[in-house]
DNA sequence: ATAGATATATCGACAATCTATATAATCGAG
DNA sequence: CTCGATTATATAGATTGTCGATATATCTAT
């Protein structure tokens, strides 16, 4: 994507919304996300492990290292009941949003019938 | 609207597109998009007026005052052929946009078949 | 006259992203 | 086995876009 302002704001719906699916650890959320959309996002580490610590400290995700089987510890994210609300009202404003942006483009010929 | 990062990024969209059909001056732009979205968007004279002296500086719009018969000046912005080019090249990063994050949220049901 | 809406403008604060950098474990190639 | 690439997490600094506050001035209705 060609314009990173764009993209602003809608990080933390995309991933709360890959953890209500299953727990995931910060570099799976970035490879998900990028083949999830057809190569149209790309979240950066330094982007994503900010925004993750953020959103636990609001109590949205709880968090357990995992190295289960002598494998490399990662660290697993999991949507809270809290976290659900979230992203349930986050994914309502993305609707509304987008309904506005496309009310917009679509131009001058359906409005005024108010 | 909550969320306001959300809408970052969108506003030379929408303001592009405004002007696509008329000539606009920067207060009938923000009642504009504000009756247009049914109220989804509340642009800012603070957002809005440095936007449009920078799409300015770009060549994207050209401006005059107007204040023919006696009424008060006001400064009209027109869409160049260059904003013309811009406005299509941000209509297609939205659409990418937009239904990358669709993709996205309507989640792991449909992906896999690639 | 004067209050409120119209109209434009700029500045400082704030939020979210990016790049760059750092560290370290794992994996495959040679 | 060793070395480079990939995996994995983390933080700091720069950049960008929005907002709120503030300033100025005109126009309208009372």
């Amino acid at each position: 994507m060609a314009d990173k302002a764009l993209t602003a704001g809608s990080t933390p719906l995309l991933v709360l919304k890959l953890l209500e699916e299953k727990d995931m650890y910060g570099y799976e959320m970035i490879e998900t996300l990028a083949s999830r959309s057809d190569q149209t996002f790309d979240l950066k580490a330094g982007t994503l492990y900010p925004l993750l610590h953020d959103l636990e400290k609001q109590g949205a995700l709880s968090s357990y290292d995992d190295g289960a089987g002598g494998k490399r510890v990662r660290r697993y994210y999991s949507l809270t009941e809290k976290g659900r609300g979230i992203l349930a009202q986050k994914a309502a404003e993305w609707e509304e949003f987008s309904r506005g942006v496309n009310l917009v483009l679509q131009g001058g010929a359906i409005h005024g019938m108010a």
